[in-house]
DNA sequence: GTGGCTGCAAAATGTTTGCACGGAT
DNA sequence: ATCCGTGCAAACATTTTGCAGCCAC
């Protein structure tokens, strides 16, 4: 029950830190294996997914995509670039409870968490757009 | 670019109607098959999302886990059971509007969408787990 | 020394795609 | 007659799992 100090995870833990940007388990992957060349995918997906579970990361499940991890612990939200796939943090105070709330009144449910992620064009694909059509 | 009226696409579209609770891709192959044993789960699939992308039904994407749909089209939420993956509405009319404001004040993204899915535990796996461990 | 953790390969899951054929228009 | 939609199989993406050996404790 108690967890063991092995390099793997102080390296995985260390690469999400380092990446910040929201990196995906493969991601993880790629900045870990020049440090330990002989790690596996499977190592990093399981201790991605325990590190989430005991609260050490934060999980952001995007529906019909890999998920993504954040060394953040604060309560906050994510939006998906629809053309990139690049995803950044929004920081929105109210709906926390709100939403939590809410749901709860209106379900037969217990309801515990939620997951939610905005989807929209990040400038950049945006400024693409414009150029490649500029009409509209 | 004009849309053909085949008998798949009509007995999926039916089927996920007649199932209304939120079937999967799958639930509804399993669904359409018996009265077109010849189709395929491509065929499904394919449709499903091109409905949705249509606007002739609702995309319910779950984070981990297959998306769902829906054939009613006005705006509401969804809560996910934990524990049996049951799927049950929510009818919120607050957030709506405001989530989408909030998140387009805050980001540097131009938002036009988001997903949000609640996670709880449904009355039955509640009264489940009471059984098998009346403390706390 | 013990048993949790790792690496590997294989499997599982959900979905998409290339292609030839058939049917709706 | 066109050419979109279908069925099939294979590919794809992401994640999980079984198992033998290893290493942190």
């Amino acid at each position: 029950m108690e967890t063991r100090n092995t390099i793997q995870k102080q390296t995985i833990l260390q690469a999400v830190k380092e990446l910040a940007n929201h990196p995906t388990a493969e991601q993880v992957y790629e900045k870990v294996v020049v440090k330990l060349p002989n790690i596996s995918r499977a190592t990093v997906y399981r201790n991605l997914s325990n590190m989430a579970d005991r609260g050490l990361l934060q999980r952001i499940g995007v529906p019909g995509g890999a998920d993504h991890y954040d060394h953040t612990l604060q309560v906050h939200y994510h939006v998906l670039c629809t053309h990139c796939g690049a995803l950044e943090d929004i920081w929105l105070e109210k709906p926390a409870k709100n939403l939590m709330e809410l749901a709860n009144e209106k379900s037969t449910f217990s309801i515990q968490s939620y997951q939610l992620v905005f989807n929209g064009v990040c400038p950049c694909c945006e400024a693409k757009q414009r150029k490649e059509n500029p009409i509209q």
